[in-house]
DNA sequence: CTATGGCACGGATT
DNA sequence: AATCCGTGCCATAG
């Protein structure tokens, strides 16, 4: 890995060649720096459109053999730009991709699965939308948390964007039958309800039991919730006279733990956390993209930094030519012209640059995390990596504040996710409940924690388990054994739990 | 008495 | 300087 400081080598002398100037890259470099790839296409756009000295092209030639050319110094006669002003080569391939005319290979990998739940969703129900409906769907589904829920209402749809309630409600009735069962309800009850819509009597262990559980879900919800089930029990059987057998709610209640989830979306994105709040948009439009080139002999990582045009952005040959030969007035704004091009370029350069010596660093240090999962990242601090990289702190805050990027497995995650101190420890804590078999409570796990070399108070677990979803340790034993026994299990308990190496506490 | 959640404090991070 | 995060203490529920 190339640590040393090159480029900024380079980029010091600049500064102290002519202040000024320097200081007018350094402000630019750094207002590119902090922008994500669609933030940088309006920006370069406009750019392009007031600088006459400016221009994009689709491809570039040679200025000396006149030969089409992928990358800047040309390979026959290894000349570099005449004048060594700066040419970006955006990327023609991603919608908008752009990569810093260094990194040849061309394949992108077609990944096949990674899709938004967003897009995922559009693709279901597309088909059936009309064009003036299209507009609402997009906004609904943008709107959607990162549970899979919809706070709004129709009416409140219908009134934003300016439709009828009714096709409001058409759409919003059209993405909740879609596929991650119960998407686009407005609360976890309404989710619920639809999920059990959704479902066959026959599925369900005893007769009546779905009606049992959407009784349940309606009218005591929050009883639920509390594990009031006596309470409920006795309310059910007051105003609907209902005969329930012993263990009938507790019944129920395993079999919506089974078959529903009050959080559609989590069932499909895992821990689908869209950390980020609901940037969808920097979610599709990753800024860096992240490819394993040779896949089977475990090889190294790729990095690739996109940004949002297609061609070639560079100064204008024939507008510089030009310029030299104007006079008096005319001449000096021309030459203005031609020096903020310059600067326009040389500053993406930069960015990019920055960008992708950071990209390569973290790539290397989170190679496990990148490959395998959210348990294997290494907390890392931007200090650290300002550090390593000899830029400041602030630097690497800009650099990755509200981008994200492409994981080899098609994930797409915000960057600021490789700085979280806790995804490792929270991972680490969803598999000891996931492979728990007697629950675990807030203080067991925090001991098996410390048996891994991993020090968290009680509190913290207890928060961590909060927020993966994760119910507490009482609950889940009630749940436990309601699955005992409608499953007819043996009462007896099943292996001991999994305590890694800790001594059993003495009760 | 045990297991959790709420509040708030201090230190680290941005 | 502002914010985030881990943690200790205390109240509460079972």
């Amino acid at each position: 890995m190339d640590l040393s400081a090159h480029g900024d080598a380079m980029f010091n002398a600049h500064l102290q060649d002519n202040r000024p100037q320097a200081t007018a890259h350094l402000a630019k470099t750094m207002g590119y720096l902090q922008l994500s790839n669609t933030e940088l296409e309006a920006e370069l756009l406009k750019e392009v459109d007031t600088n006459p000295a400016l221009e994009i092209v689709d491809e570039l030639r040679c200025p000396n053999c006149g030969r089409r050319l992928r990358s800047l110094p040309c390979p026959t006669c290894a000349a570099p730009a005449a004048d060594g002003s700066a040419v970006v080569f955006l990327s023609p391939r991603q919608p908008g991709g752009l990569r810093e005319a260094v990194n040849e290979d061309d394949d992108l990998p077609e990944t096949g699965m990674p899709e938004r739940l967003d897009e995922y969703i559009l693709r279901q129900i597309g088909p059936a939308l009309t064009i003036e409906e299209r507009p609402v769907a997009a906004y609904i589904l943008a709107q959607l948390d990162e549970n899979g829920l919809f706070a709004e209402t129709p009416a409140e749809i219908a009134r934003y964007k300016r439709v009828s309630l009714k096709t409001a409600q058409h759409v919003l009735e059209l993405i909740q039958r879609a596929d991650p069962p119960g998407v686009g309800a407005r609360t976890p009850q309404e989710s619920l309800l639809i999920q059990l819509g959704g479902l066959n009597d026959a599925d369900a262990p005893a007769p009546g039991m779905r009606n049992l559980a959407r009784l349940l879900i309606q009218e005591h919800f929050e009883a639920l919730g509390k594990m009031e089930y006596e309470r409920v029990a006795r309310r059910l059987r007051a105003d609907h006279n209902l005969y329930l057998a012993p263990g009938a709610i507790e019944g129920a209640v395993q079999y919506i733990h089974r078959n529903l989830t009050p959080y559609p979306a989590r069932a499909y994105w895992g821990d689908g956390k869209t950390s980020g709040a609901a940037d969808g948009a920097a979610l599709t439009n990753p800024d860096v993209n992240i490819t394993q080139l040779d896949w089977a002999a475990g090889g190294g990582l790729s990095v690739e930094v996109f940004a949002p045009l297609s061609g070639w952005l560079r100064v204008n040959p024939e507008f510089k030519a030009a310029a030299t030969e104007g006079s008096g007035e005319e001449r000096e704004r021309w030459g203005q012209a031609l020096a903020e091009a310059a600067l326009v370029t040389k500053c993406l350069q930069q960015r990019n640059h920055t960008m992708r010596r950071l990209m390569q660093l973290i790539a290397e240090a989170q190679r496990e995390f990148i490959l395998g999962g959210d348990g294997d990242l290494r907390p890392t601090t931007r200090v650290q990596l300002a550090q390593a990289l000899g830029l400041h702190e602030s630097t690497i805050s800009r650099a990755v504040a509200g981008k994200s990027v492409a994981l080899p497995d098609g994930r797409v995650v915000p960057l600021a996710k490789f700085f979280d101190r806790s995804l490792s420890v929270r991972d680490r804590v969803r598999t000891l409940v996931e492979r728990e078999s007697q629950a675990l409570t807030d203080d067991d796990i925090a001991e098996a924690l410390a048996a891994q070399g991993i020090q968290v108070a009680r509190r913290t677990v207890a928060k961590y388990r909060k927020m993966l979803g994760i119910l507490p340790a009482n609950v889940r034993t009630r749940q436990a054994r309601a699955r005992r026994v409608t499953q007819n299990l043996p009462k007896g308990r099943g292996p001991l739990p999994t305590r890694l190496g800790t001594q059993p506490t003495p009760a």
